[in-house]
DNA sequence: GTAAAAACTTGATATAGATCAAGAGTTTGG
DNA sequence: CCAAACTCTTGATCTATATCAAGTTTTTAC
């Protein structure tokens, strides 16, 4: 499954054959079973990782025991906890997968001497970091001020798809509300 | 005030006396008053932007004229709408000084041809993009999990000094909340 | 210095969405 | 193929926070 990284690779960079093959030199390949973690509550997060089929979540649990997920990730996305591995701390967040995922793993050290060796590898990684920030402003504006209907409308519209393969009670939580709401808010929807 | 941001670029990164200045020779200063807007919502947002003094707020309005504030800016922090410099679309923020404010300019031009030319520059340029990925995240994970009540004391605990510089009607707006009820908030706050 | 405009507080009431509970479907793993 | 474990739905009730309204305090601008 590299062809996969390998595509998105030429597809978002101009890099010659020589320096393709010196980032597939440290890729690590990674398969992950439905509900296997890749990250738990606790751990430092050492890698840069890219999902190359399936799906994964990011959550926390709280004392109560409630999960929250933080997002999901997908093919053609890339995963981890950003904070854990620039701080080198102890992780809040879990990720586990919610289908059969493969990856690409880099460990960061590895991943950083790309970036250094490679220009075109630097920016990519830049131009991809610029969007999950612009993603992430989008993500606290329409929290700010949608409503629950809203905030699902949005989501199904953003990212079509995702709503047929994740589990509403995971939508919900994503989304700040309960399963129950979500299910009433889709049937409100369905009518219309 | 350019000293600040002199400042701030020595403490960030390691530039060398020519690189300093070369970056000091593409610098605007802007003075704002208080109540006098940087950016309005609908034009093309061209800058990469310093704040040596002062406080700016980035916010939307609604249909119904409510305003909804995204985020608080002051000195030592930079400010934009990086969505809009990005795809170069109109902007749907508005960012206005809540104080005098004193910034530093750079037109996105320039600022990009300043990061291939100094590769230290670039380095502190993705550092803080990183870092303000991180703090959104964690944003993101405080509306999903924290009471009003809480989110208010992580506001205060994580940015002390801004509760007393800032309205609370914009704070109440950042934090997702009324007026009235950040007001009630504080009264339940300080008798503890 | 003073009038007008903002900002904040407080009380009464309304409401979106949460919680609790129980039943119906659906998926999973041996 | 079947039992156990999830997942989704629906109804009844509750609650945190919003909304509306009016008074008080603070800031602003001439």
């Amino acid at each position: 499954m590299y062809e996969i990284f390998q595509k998105y690779l030429e597809e978002k960079s101009e890099l010659t054959p020589e320096e393709s093959e010196r980032i597939q030199s440290f890729a690590i390949i990674k398969k992950l079973r439905k509900r296997q973690y890749l990250l738990q509550e606790g751990d430092v997060w050492k890698y840069d990782a890219f999902i190359t089929q399936g799906c994964v979540r990011t959550y926390t649990v709280d004392e109560k025991g409630s999960e929250h997920v933080n997002s999901f990730s997908i093919e053609n996305w890339w995963t981890g906890d950003r904070e854990s591995l620039m701080m080198q701390q102890p992780s809040r967040f879990n990720i586990d997968a919610i289908e059969d995922t493969e990856l690409v793993l880099f460990t960061h050290e590895n991943f950083e001497l790309l970036c250094r060796e490679i220009p075109a590898f630097n920016n990519m990684v830049n131009m991809i970091l610029q969007r999950s920030f612009i993603a992430a402003q989008n993500r606290i504006q329409a929290s700010l001020t949608l409503t629950a209907e809203e905030k699902y409308l949005n989501f199904v519209n953003k990212y079509p798809g995702f709503a047929s393969r994740i589990p509403q009670t995971m939508i919900a939580s994503y989304l700040g509300m309960t399963p129950e709401t979500l299910s009433r808010i889709r049937k409100q929807t369905a009518k219309k």
